[in-house]
DNA sequence: ATGTAGACTGCTGTCGACA
DNA sequence: GTGTCGACAGCAGTCTACA
């Protein structure tokens, strides 16, 4: 699977256990509504400060985000 | 620290690790040396796909090269 | 509330040359 | 082997609007 694709559904997993709606998530993170969304959905190549700043808002550490065995295996390609 | 440093620091330590010229590094993930040169001392802002390819290159998994005290804390800004 | 589209600016990432 | 300097194309990221 897609970096993009795993990078997304990890920060739906802690948005939506924050109960927090997108369009609250990219407020908190000063980031663009449209752009959280399609970073998402897997279609985005997000930047680390862009990631740093999503993750920063979801209440948990870079360290906590990557650890999970999406992140485990070699080129996703 | 600025979390551009921070990365371009723990690439840096694993590449001497591995004991590969910065040129290698780059010619293993198919990544401009230039580039790399720069990602090594914080002056760029990596995106993740890239930055997926430098640490496969690296031998390890994202989950281990972000598994380390110096991605803990909150915002680096 | 989520997702797409278009148009825009600025920066990521490439490349050649050089100290 | 490392790092910097242009110059360049392409995409990251913003914004408005809409279903």
């Amino acid at each position: 699977m897609d970096i993009r694709k795993k990078i997304g559904l990890r920060i739906k997993e802690y948005r939506t256990n924050l109960q927090l709606t997108q369009e609250a998530l990219a407020f908190k993170a000063e980031i663009d509504k449209t752009y959280v969304n399609e970073v998402e959905n897997g279609k985005r190549n997000i930047s680390v400060i862009n990631l740093e700043k999503l993750i920063f808002a979801l209440e948990i550490s870079l360290r906590e985000f990557f650890n999970s065995e999406a992140f485990d295996g070699g080129l996703t390609k």
